[in-house]
DNA sequence: TTAGGGATAACT
DNA sequence: AGTTATCCCTAA
């Protein structure tokens, strides 16, 4: 077991007798009694963090898919044979039945089927004919899930040289057998936010895959009700809008005042959230949840050090009001520029709508990340106005 | 997808 | 306290 006295828990920030996650890499120290879940650790005794087992999980569960995929494919090939095998041996007995000739008198390329035609086998021969490709047609009809649960069972019943990925996996499902649903549930779809460690979420972005990207979107779209004290009516109206876009995050807007500052004293320099080389965002996907992802993309080497790993949460709250709305961004000059440019692309005589969506796509490297479509046309709006 | 209008954090 | 810049919602 891995216990500690130098680091601080990521939860109270406090020493003592800390859990320090073994897995290679993950700094997360706590309290056993801070978790708020039990603590797991492997047959060495060894702790692993939720967010390790999590992202164990997750990479497991897509080699069992993975191999369940492939052991469907081998089913079907499967199936094909024995279907024209099955076929033709269906139609070699109607024949001989037909005309009242010895069944032994059926092709030799057919002998090894007819070896075993008895009432059994014709029976297995129906069975084959009939059933297991409705079964077949049916798995494809229905939920993935299901799909693998079933292939899985067929996996595991005739294992012959198991895959150790799936090994791994039953392993897993084991070790989580006390109704702790990681394995149970899909887990590429079964993180719930509310309830989860703030400090999972961090770790989570460190490691920023489109499949995580995914998962954190989807959080963004289901947390997030203001929460805590009775909020004024104004407040409530904006919480009520930021629930539809934002990431509920709370925290003091320290560092954008000082971005906002600093973007002022450079005026011309380029401060702008840190870029870093992403997938262009999803329409779907709030900004605020893409402010939140790039600062932590951002805070990753921070986050891995096990000094501050509370700044880190400090920090990342910081891109989104308490009510879910978007921190203010001020424009840089190389933003407005590039809209300009955008603008004068793309607007045509006589047509008064602009395609800002276009004009995003267009300056997609200039503009910040979290740009949205209307944020260029209520730029735009304002530097008119000007 | 866009325009227009309202809300409000941040600034002066 | 007033103004501005940005964010967000809604209707078309």
């Amino acid at each position: 077991m891995d216990r500690s006295e130098k680091h601080l828990c990521i939860k109270c920030n406090e020493g003592g007798n800390l859990l320090v996650c073994s897995e290679n890499g993950c700094p997360l120290a706590i309290h056993e009694g801070c978790m708020g879940c039990p603590a797991r650790f492997d047959d060495a005794g060894r702790f692993y963090c939720p967010y390790c087992l999590y992202k164990q999980a997750v990479a497991e569960s897509r080699q069992a898919r993975e191999y369940a995929l492939a052991r469907k494919k081998a089913l079907l090939n499967f199936m094909d044979e024995e279907m024209m095998g099955s076929e033709q041996h269906l139609e070699e007995i109607k024949r001989a039945e037909a005309d009242g000739h010895d069944r032994s008198k059926v092709s030799p390329a057919n002998a090894d089927v007819t070896t075993c035609d008895d009432g059994e086998s014709r029976g297995k021969v129906d069975a084959i004919l009939n059933k297991p490709v409705l079964d077949v047609e049916h798995q494809s009809s229905s939920s993935e899930e299901e799909k693998i649960q079933e292939e899985e069972s067929h996996a595991s019943t005739g294992s012959e040289g198991q895959d150790p990925s799936l090994e791994m996996y039953e392993k897993e499902k084991i070790r989580n057998a006390e109704g702790k649903k990681i394995q149970e549930e899909d887990p590429e779809t079964s993180a719930t936010s509310s309830d989860r460690d703030p400090s999972l979420k961090m770790h989570e972005d460190k490691n920023c895959n489109p499949e995580e990207e995914q998962i954190q979107e989807e959080e963004c779209e289901t947390s997030s009700a203001p929460t805590g004290e009775d909020p004024s009516p104004t407040v409530h109206a904006r919480a009520k809008r930021g629930f539809k876009r934002s990431v509920q995050i709370n925290g003091d807007s320290e560092t954008f005042s000082l971005q906002r500052k600093l973007v002022k004293q450079n005026d011309k320099s380029k401060v702008t959230t840190p870029t870093v080389n992403h997938p262009r965002r999803s329409s779907r996907r709030s900004s605020s949840a893409l402010r939140t992802a790039e600062m932590l993309n951002d805070k990753v080497d921070a986050s891995r050090s096990l000094k501050q790993p509370r700044q880190s949460l400090v920090k990342l709250a910081n891109y989104t009001f308490s009510t879910g709305k978007r921190k203010r961004l001020l424009w840089t000059e190389e933003e407005e520029e590039t809209l300009k440019a955008g603008v004068q692309k793309y607007s045509t005589e006589g047509n008064k709508n602009l395609p800002w969506t276009k004009i995003l796509d267009f300056g997609q490297h200039k503009f910040d990340r979290t740009r949205t479509p209307s944020d260029l046309k209520d730029k735009w709006r304002n530097m008119m106005a000007k």
